[in-house]
RNA sequence: GGCCCGUUAGUUCAGUUGGUUAGAACGCCAGCCUGUCACGCUGGAGGUCGACGGUUCGAGUCCGUUACGGGUCGCCA
């Protein structure tokens, strides 16, 4: 019988621990080091060789003289996993190594591909893939370290989101995916079999985390999100990771737009300090928030129709191109990337949402713009059992319907409200990415269900 | 789904008013190269121009149909 110990070792096999114990001073000059990569790029040459290999994290330059190693590097595929060996030579003029390089004394082959995959080390201008190519390959150019970053970027967000949450005393929970009905109503969800019954695939934890309120007082969850909407366009995906949060006993919806106001301003600063590295490799600088503007619908609509010479058709909704021109409005007149629009009207808001007292032609939510687009929505909930039973009845909706959404103002709820954030809207927005299909390993749509 | 645009080498594209053997860059293959870093130099292979039909002496080029891809709109995060 074996036992294995729980208790961690370093390993030293691990190119990042060289990375790090060279910058600590504990690696020196011809000091033998060990690590496991994939080759990346091979620069052959007459009499020396440069051999770029590819670990979790970066690309590193290795420095091959057949003098040093008797390998064949003419018969190794780039991909190919190896066990390199080799002598630390400090102060190498190479320009994307973290200041030494390694020369190598031996290469074994751990796994080596059938045939040479098509060539990933160039930068993204230079490939200059289409999307289509993209995704259709994406086991391959994911490896691309641009398109790496990306999503490197994305669980720091994700990291970001929980740190934070976690510190303003949230709970995490998980809501069921599989769920019978949805939040605004069957349509637009996939369907799909549950034993003898139709079931759908969930369209927001919405229900789910107004009930949680009524458990923990704040709550939040990370879930993938379906929409069957037959859309197509460069924002827009069928499976998305919602980051949702409820929070319970608040005195009005401001208390929402100051908890992402610090969110943001969390999550920027997070990602500034721990995905350096990644961010430098998008060549992306994140701004420091301290302020988010506010403005309310109606009064936006007024002021991009008189700025820009717009008039709009459609006055209960923002268009695309509205959009746009209020994140150059604020970015012009407030250098703010960011900004909050309330009080959308009532009737393009879902029936959970309140009302406002002054004017129930519009309601106590918002939406978040980043670079003019919408990457939140959210707004205060109707809490009172009797209020919602009103508002269904308004709307023709049959509340014996909503028994198990009505479930829990029956037994109690507190004043409240929540947000919710598509995750691959804002890296997108964040990153700058012509498609949000970029912030996802294997992005869902209108025609792509593979990879 | 509506509207607009596109489909030419492995990839990204150029291709004149319809006219001889369809080009470039990168990739790939071979050879060369002692510090490259988007490595460089020389040479080579690689295309029935998305498919089908039509006009014409002649179609990558003009017309029709169709398939696929992209953009955009509605809706939304």
């Amino acid at each position: 019988m074996k036992f294995l110990s729980a208790k961690k070792i370093k390993d030293t096999e691990c190119l990042e621990n060289i990375v790090a114990d060279y910058q600590n001073g504990k690696l020196k000059k011809d000091d033998i080091v060990t690590f496991k990569a994939f080759i990346f790029n091979l620069r052959i040459k007459a009499n020396f060789s440069f051999v770029l290999v590819r670990n979790q994290k970066r690309i590193f330059q290795c420095f091959f003289s057949p003098s040093d190693c008797p390998f064949d590097l003419t018969t190794l595929l780039e991909e190919s996993s190896v066990k390199i060996t080799g002598k630390i030579v400090p102060d190498s003029p190479c320009k994307i190594n973290p200041g030494f390089e390694i020369a190598i004394t031996n290469i074994e082959v751990l796994s080596m591909p059938p045939e040479q995959p098509y060539a990933i080390y160039k930068s993204i201008e230079q490939l200059n893939w289409q999307d289509d190519m993209v995704f259709n390959d994406r086991q391959l150019t994911l490896r691309q370290p641009y398109y790496r970053s990306i999503i490197k970027i994305a669980s720091g967000v994700l990291r970001g989101f929980r740190d934070f949450m976690i510190s303003e005393g949230f709970t995490e929970f998980i809501p069921p995916k599989i769920v019978q009905a949805g939040a605004e109503g069957g349509a637009d969800m996939f369907e799909i079999d549950y034993f003898e019954k139709k079931a759908y695939l969930t369209q927001s934890p919405q229900m789910y985390k107004q009930a949680m309120v009524g458990i923990f007082s704040k709550v939040f969850c990370v879930s993938p999100v379906f929409r069957a909407e037959k859309h197509s366009t460069s924002r827009h995906i069928n499976e998305f990771e919602g980051l949702d949060l409820e929070m319970g006993f608040i005195d009005s919806m401001d208390d929402l737009m100051a908890l992402q106001t610090r969110m943001m301003a969390f999550i920027f600063d997070f990602l500034n300090k721990e995905y350096a590295f990644e961010l430098g490799e998008l060549k992306v600088t994140l701004p420091k928030i301290e302020k988010i503007p506010q403005v309310k619908f109606s009064e936006i609509k007024e002021i991009i129709a008189k700025e820009y010479n717009r008039p709009y058709r459609d006055e209960f909704d923002l268009e695309p191109e509205e959009e746009k021109l209020i994140g150059k409005y604020f970015i012009e007149k407030y250098d703010s990337p960011f900004v909050f629009i309330t009080h959308y009207p009532s009737e393009k808001r879902p029936f959970y949402t309140m009302d406002c007292p002054k004017n129930p032609n519009t309601t106590l939510s918002f939406d978040l713009l980043l670079n003019g687009a919408e990457i939140t929505t959210g707004g205060q909930r109707i809490h009172d059992y009797n209020a919602q039973i009103t508002k269904m009845k308004a709307r023709e909706m049959n509340p014996e319907h909503f028994a198990d959404y009505l479930a829990m103002h029956k037994f109690g709820l507190p004043p409240h409200g929540g947000l919710g954030i598509g995750l691959e809207r804002f890296v997108m927005k964040i990153l700058n990415l012509q498609n949000i299909k970029y912030a996802t390993c294997f992005p869902r749509d209108r025609d792509r269900l593979t990879p």
